[in-house]
DNA sequence: ATGATGATCTACT
DNA sequence: GTAGATCATCATC
């Protein structure tokens, strides 16, 4: 198993997407290595996906990062919590992959202690709650992901793969809609 | 019914 | 520009 390499993220954001499910997202910290497999992901295409940040080309500091090349981190801050994306498009094309969910793989100590002993389950089915769990914070923001300590791995291929519309977009438009929900089959740890 | 989560919103370092 | 908060929705008791 290896780190994926930059071009790997060269590739369509839909794609990019579905190619991200099964793959082994991992994040060290001093107190130790937390890691675990990216099991649902949601595809945000800038100019013209009303949902996403980068919607029409907005630019802001914020999403400065998505106009860059592609294998790139791009956390967000919302409610005290923090979300995670990675982004995708060539430079000048401002899309991203969100990751929603992660099946804990490595770390489940530290985890469960930074989680606060929940149900395994619980752990990292969300957006908040896997980079909580895996130690992930804002500062990351802008990170490659061929490196350490942030970084992801090859991981094992889907047997099936499932889509379906996004969720917390409900004032988004048509983009409401869009089935660009990707999640590995009848995998537990997906959010919902 | 209660608790937790979540592609925002507002205020001020 | 950054840091911190509020309220609707989903999940579970």
């Amino acid at each position: 198993m290896s780190i994926l390499p930059a071009e790997f993220y060269e590739q369509p954001t839909l794609e990019l997407a579905k190619s991200l499910l099964g793959c082994k997202l991992v994040k060290e910290t001093e107190i130790g290595t937390a890691s675990g497999y990216i099991v649902e992901t949601e595809a945000y295409v800038g100019p013209g996906d009303r949902a996403a940040h980068s919607f029409n080309n907005k630019r802001t500091p914020r999403t400065e990062v998505m106009f860059g090349p592609p294998g790139y981190v791009y956390t967000y801050v919302m409610h005290t919590h923090c979300l995670v994306n990675v982004v995708s498009g060539e430079v000048g094309h401002p899309e991203a992959v969100l990751i929603r969910a992660v099946e804990p793989l490595e770390g489940i100590e530290l985890i469960q202690e930074r989680r606060g002993d929940k149900k395994e389950k619980d752990l990292t089915n969300g957006p908040g709650k896997l980079t909580k769990a895996l130690g992930i914070i804002k500062s990351d923001y802008g990170h490659p992901l061929d490196q350490s300590p942030l970084y992801i791995k090859n991981g094992y291929s889907p047997k099936h793969i499932s889509q379906g519309k996004r969720i917390g977009i409900d004032n988004s438009g048509e983009a409401r809609d869009y089935p660009w929900r990707f999640w590995i089959t009848e995998n537990r740890f997906v959010s919902r």
